[in-house]
DNA sequence: ACCTGAACACCGTTCAAGT
DNA sequence: ACCTGAACACCGTTCAAGT
């Protein structure tokens, strides 16, 4: 049973590739593109990878760590843009719109985002872009500085609702809308009243409102005194 | 040794309070309080009220459950506002600095907000409260709506920035600015000419920033056309 | 030197069996 | 009718024992 007649190749054994960190990220991107967050256990990383859980913490430190290495790869798919005091408005938010798809096609990736902030070189480069975008735009280091949290966060943020809203986000807005009219009227007059307003737009929209009302409060202070 | 001369008050076994949904929320506040987020399992909960786990789920729907029941207790604490146009910036400051400080003295708890967005009574409250402010302050009802949720996300984000921070959070921004100066000038020029606005300001400061940069945007967009 | 089976100390949730 | 012990199907992590 163990001379086979199928041809034996340089490449007799094609995938099995032989483990490291960058397979075990493989595999957990992969379980968490097909089967979610609460899919990426040691257990099933191994599994998929035809190995027990205890051979991947020669190569990851453990589960978070792995979940860390994870966002560090999404991260720096990010393209960059060149700070241009021109179009500096623009490139923010085609910067941050990159942000935003890198994390909404890796479903689950932004909340670990939220609980485990990513200090790793590939955040800092972003973080550099950003900062070179503001201060082209003619914002204070102190505001830019700030501001780039905030954004992180909106990017975040946003990759999370529509995480939360993939599953047919029309009909859970409408859904919204309906259990908002519905609200005795002497109790919430103004959800009641702004049901329609509070259940518009699609995360797009709403992400690039965020980004637009923040760079707007921050050309509000540009030039005005602390 | 089963007739004890303690005196027998109609009160002599005090405490064990009969279970009741209240009765497995108050415990697993304590629990969150004394050993976070992570010490809130069933099984934890259930032995601080002599019990075993199965028995919580007669009063509650399971952990999910329990965490939504949790975040609805501590919402429900934020004292509201009573709309003034004269003072609608500063009502919004105080409104919001009370659900920081609600989600602040639970740590832990913001996390869970960003997870699983609280759809309660007692979130609502808040909601229609704030957009009262907003309103009041002359703030289109559309941007009212959509502001409502980012500083909702503010107000999640900065408590949840401080629960990591608890522990010595000056040295930790301390730490961060030798970490961001020690990084090679070539490739991060503005990270570490930035290095001192990065980490400036504790939380509060820097949420108080972002709630006003947030209002100073809307107001940029009054009376602005679409 | 490298890898891993089995164990440890946990989880959330269910349900048959008890009172 | 109410409660719960024990079981089920999982976790992350460690480490002694194998090759």
């Amino acid at each position: 049973m163990n001379a086979p007649s199928r041809p034996r190749s340089t490449r007799a054994r094609p995938a099995k590739a032989p483990l490291s960190e960058d397979a075990v990220i493989d595999a957990a991107l992969a379980l968490l593109q097909s089967d979610g967050l609460e899919a990426v256990t040691m257990r099933r990383v191994a599994a998929a990878l035809d190995t027990g859980a205890a051979s991947l913490y020669v190569y990851v430190s453990g589960r978070d760590g792995l979940l860390q290495s994870m966002q560090d790869r999404i991260i720096a798919t990010i393209e960059l843009e060149d700070p241009d005091p021109a179009r500096w408005r623009e490139q923010l938010h085609t910067l941050l719109d990159r942000g935003r798809q890198a994390l909404v096609a890796h479903p689950g990736i932004a909340a670990t985002l939220m609980t485990a902030p990513p200090s790793s070189r590939a955040s800092l480069v972003l973080v550099e872009n950003m900062l070179g975008i503001l201060l082209a735009g003619g914002v204070a280091r102190q505001d830019a500085a700030w501001a780039a949290d905030i954004f992180a966060m909106l990017v975040s943020y946003s990759a999370m609702e529509a995480d939360v809203r993939r599953a047919d986000p029309a009909e859970q807005a409408a859904a919204l809308y309906r259990a908002f009219t519905a609200l005795p009227a002497d109790q919430f007059p103004l959800v009641v009243a702004c049901a329609a307003q509070l259940t518009a737009g699609d995360s797009d929209e709403r992400f690039r409102y965020a980004v637009d009302v923040v760079t707007d409060g921050l050309l509000a202070r540009t030039g005005r005194p602390a």
